[in-house]
RNA sequence: GAGCUUGUAGCUCAGUUGGUUAGAGCGCUGGUUUGUGGCACCAGAGGCCGUGGGUUCAAAUCCCAUCAGGCUCCCCA
C-alpha cells in the first residue's frame, strides 16, 4: 500500500497501541529487576558529538565507518547515538560521577540509531536496555553485570540461550596476542578473504570473527587468546568464571569470541538465542577499562552490557511468551439520552478518583452499538443509564463477565467496587 | 555495498491458459422486538490490483522500467 504519502523511514518502526502495552511490560520489568540490584537511572541525550562516538566506539569499526546517522548544524556535528556505552562515560566524565563516591551502577533503556540493511531482527531505529558499572574492575562487577542481564531473561521465561564468554586481554596481552596471531597468519596472508587482509595490521583479532569461508580453516587452527594472557588478566578472567559457576549460571568459553566495538578489554560476552534466526545476538557486552580515560577522564575501569530490546520480543513471539495482560477497562458506562450522556460524563471522575478505570462512549451510538464496544474495549461491568434510571437513582450495574445485573444507585455501586 | 524475493480492501491472502460490474476470511458500520455485548444470521462501507510505459480487440494476469517492502550476506543488539 504505497498510498500514505507520509511513511516512516526505512527501518524505523511506530510503535502502535496494540503493541505499546508489552513495551511497557518490558520497561517495568526492567526497572523493577534494576532496582533489586541497586542499579540508577540515567537519560542522555538521543543525539551526541559525533567526535565522542568516533572516539568512543573506534574510528575503523563497522558502526563509526558506515552506520551512523550524523549530520552538521552550525558548527556542531550531530550524531544520532548508535549504542550508549560511550555516551555514558561522557556523562559520567563530563559531571564528575566518580564524586558521587564508590562505583557507578548505571543502567538505561532508550531507542538507538544504526544506518544499516534492515532486517529481521535488525532495524535503523532499535531499542536497547543496558547496564554500565564504572569506577571497579573486580570480577564481581563484571558478574553483576551478567547476572542482572541473565535476571531479565530468566523472569521473562526465555530459558533457551547461549552465554558465551570469552577474554580478550588487557592492551599487554592483546599485543602479545596479535603479534602471535600475525605470525600464524602470515604465511596464509594470500589465502586469506579481502575483509581479513584488510583487518590483518590494524586489528587481526577481528579476523577470529571473519565468516568468510575462505578463512574459515585457519580460524579454526589459529592461537587462542587464553593461551596468551598475562597473569594478571588470566586471573581476572578465572575469577569471573569462578563467580559464575558460583552463581549457577551455564557459560562456554568461545575463544573466537571478539567484539564489534574498539573499546573492550578483558571480559567479553554474548547472549545469543536459537529462537532468533540470522540476528541471533540478545545481548552483549564486557569490560572497557580503558574508554573512560580515552574520553578524557581520570583512568577508571568499567564493565557493562547491551542487550536488543526488539530481538526479545521477538524470541518472546517465537516461545508464545506473553508480556503484557489483555486490556481491560473496570466500568462502561452505557448511556441513553442526553441527560443520561451528561450523567454519565460527570459519573466518570468519581471513579477514576476511586482508582477503578472508568469510559463511555463518545459518538452517541446506539445502547447495542455502545454494549458491543464496552465488550470489545473488555469492560469489566457496564452501567446502563436511561431517562428511567435516573428518576429512580438507580442503575443498571451489569457484570459483563457473568452476564449478572443488579441495580444499585452510585453511592452503592461505589463501595461496592472499592 | 551484494544476492534472492514480494507488491491485490484496515489486516492475512485467493484470483485458473490475459476475457463481462475484482473476491474470501478477519476487522469496521448498521440491523435481526424501537433499552442489553460475546455466538449466529442479514446488509453495508472500504481497492487508480505499488507507479510509469509497452504488447493486445482486451492486462491484476505477459514484457520493460521504476519505486517501496521482506529475507539473506556483511556487521551487530
Amino acid at each position: 500500500m504505497a498510498k500514505a504519502k507520509y511513511t516512516t523511514h526505512l527501518g524505523m518502526f511506530d510503535i502502535l497501541p496494540d503493541e505499546s502495552p508489552k513495551w511497557r511490560a518490558l520497561e517495568n520489568i526492567i526497572h523493577e529487576e534494576a532496582a533489586k540490584f541497586n542499579f540508577e537511572e540515567i537519560r542522555t541525550p538521543i543525539m551526541e558529538q559525533t567526535e565522542l562516538i568516533k572516539r568512543g566506539v573506534g574510528q575503523l569499526t563497522d558502526i563509526v565507518t558506515k552506520e551512523i546517522f550524523a549530520f552538521k548544524k552550525g558548527d556542531s556535528n550531530y550524531v544520532l547515538r548508535p549504542e550508549l556505552t560511550a555516551p555514558v562515560v561522557r556523562s559520567f566524565v563530563e559531571h564528575h560521577l566518580d564524586q558521587r563516591g564508590g562505583s557507578q551502577k548505571l543502567y538505561y533503556i532508550g531507542p538507538m540509531f544504526r544506518a544499516e540493511r534492515p532486517q529481521k531482527g535488525r532495524q535503523r531505529q532499535f531499542h536497547q536496555f543496558g547496564v554500565e558499572i564504572i569506577g571497579s574492575d573486580d570480577p564481581v562487577a563484571d558478574v553483576e553485570c551478567i547476572a542482572f542481564m541473565m535476571q531479565i531473561y530468566k523472569r521473562i521465561g526465555i530459558k533457551n540461550f547461549n552465554l558465551k564468554l570469552n577474554s580478550v586481554g588487557d592492551p599487554e596481552s592483546r599485543d602479545a596476542y596479535k603479534s602471535v596471531l600475525r605470525d600464524y597468519l602470515k604465511p596464509h596472508f594470500d589465502s586469506l578473504s579481502e575483509l581479513s587482509q584488510k583487518r590483518f595490521d590494524k586489528n587481526p583479532m577481528r579476523i577470529l570473527d571473519s565468516k568468510e569461508p575462505e578463512d574459515q580453516e585457519f580460524i579454526k587452527n589459529a592461537p587462542v587468546i587464553s593461551d596468551h594472557l598475562n597473569e594478571e588478566s588470566a586471573r581476572h578472567f578465572e575469577k569471573v568464571c569462578d563467580y559464575l559457576r558460583k552463581l549457577g549460571i551455564e557459560y562456554t568459553i568461545d575463544p573466537l569470541l571478539v567484539r564489534g566495538m574498539d573499546y573492550y578489554t578483558r571480559t567479553a560476552f554474548e547472549l545469543t538465542s536459537p529462537d532468533l534466526g540470522s540476528q541471533d545476538a540478545l545481548a552483549g557486552g564486557g569490560r572497557y577499562d580503558l574508554l573512560v580515560q580515552e574520553i578524557g577522564g581520570k583512568p577508571t575501569p568499567a564493565v557493562g552490557f547491551a542487550a536488543g530490546m526488539e530481538r526479545l520480543m521477538i524470541a518472546c513471539e517465537e516461545l508464545n511468551i506473553e508480556l503484557a495482560l489483555p486490556k481491560k477497562v473496570d466500568i462502561y458506562i452505557v448511556s441513553l439520552g442526553d441527560n443520561a450522556r451528561s450523567w454519565a460524563l460527570t459519573a466518570l471522575p468519581k471513579f477514576r478518583e476511586a482508582g477503578i478505570s472508568a469510559t463511555m462512549d463518545y459518538l452517541g451510538r446506539s445502547m447495542r452499538a455502545q454494549m458491543k464496544d464496552a465488550n470489545r474495549e473488555n469492560a469489566v461491568y457496564s452501567i446502563i443509564v436511561g431517562d428511567n434510571e435516573l428518576e429512580e437513582g438507580k442503575f443498571t450495574f451489569r457484570n459483563m463477565h457473568e452476564s449478572e445485573e443488579e441495580s444499585l444507585s452510585l453511592d452503592e455501586i461505589l463501595t461496592k467496587l472499592s
